[in-house]
DNA sequence: AATAGCACGGCAGTTACTTCA
DNA sequence: CCTGAAGTAACTGCCGTGCTA
């Protein structure tokens, strides 16, 4: 989807839902988003917009090997929108959009392209993070199932030891001989025990 | 047609910095 | 204030792909 001519002279081939939002200025026609500069320092009031400045660090204490600080930029809510907007439309961009999202948020290429390979690793993290939730409920689940059917298998072969004479329930119509109504009176057996006789029963109604 | 060299883009892993409790 | 944890922008190195000579 293309940006409104009328917001924008930004020709995006994805949807951007709020650019025609935040993309003009009511009376300039200018955009709304600040002029942000990579090598500006930040306006004190402005505490989204936090940078180390850009100067060189060659006499820096706190320089790194390379005698830089490496430069770090908060972005802007507008800023961090848009691309989650963008994102939300396509996880990759072509060059091309990059570009023409990068010239409206007033960023390098080089930092649309970054932050969408962040975003998606922490999409694909997040969606790993769940994934790992859910086969540990499966799991939970699953290792329940194991125990009773683990209790099940005792109870069978609980009853495998048993004499045949007693165990004479009819797996059809799950209705006890008289054999097994007395074995169970006797508590001998009880119902749940003998229903599950059923494969080891000879006799049928 | 096969191949080496190159540019480009994505990803995984890491680092460096900011923010907040 | 100090500190550690969490979040994230930016970097690095590797790999796959497409193009071209």
């Amino acid at each position: 989807m293309a940006l409104s001519p009328k917001s924008s002279s930004l020709e995006l081939s994805i949807s951007l839902p709020s650019f025609s939002q935040l993309s003009s200025h009511p009376s300039s026609g200018e955009h709304m988003v600040r002029d942000l500069d990579i090598n500006q320092t930040p306006k004190t009031e402005d505490r989204e917009w936090m940078m180390i400045a850009a100067e060189p660090y060659a006499n820096d204490e706190d320089s790194n090997s390379c005698g830089r600080r490496r430069k770090k930029l908060r972005l802007t809510k507008e800023q961090s929108h848009l691309l989650e907007d963008s994102f939300i439309q396509k996880h990759t961009l072509t060059s091309k959009q990059k570009l023409e999202l990068a010239t409206f948020l007033k960023l390098s290429q080089r930092q649309v392209e970054v932050w969408f390979q962040n975003r998606r690793a922490r999409s694909k993290l997040k969606h790993t993070e769940m994934e790992c939730k859910y086969l540990k409920r499966c799991f939970g689940s699953l290792k329940e199932q194991n125990r009773l059917l683990q209790k099940e298998v005792e109870e069978l072969r609980a009853l495998n030891a048993m004499p045949a004479s007693i165990l004479t329930m009819c797996p059809r119509c799950e209705r006890a001989t008289d054999a097994t109504d007395n074995a169970v009176k006797e508590g001998t057996a009880t119902r749940s025990q003998s229903r599950r006789t059923i494969s080891s029963s000879s006799s049928l109604c």
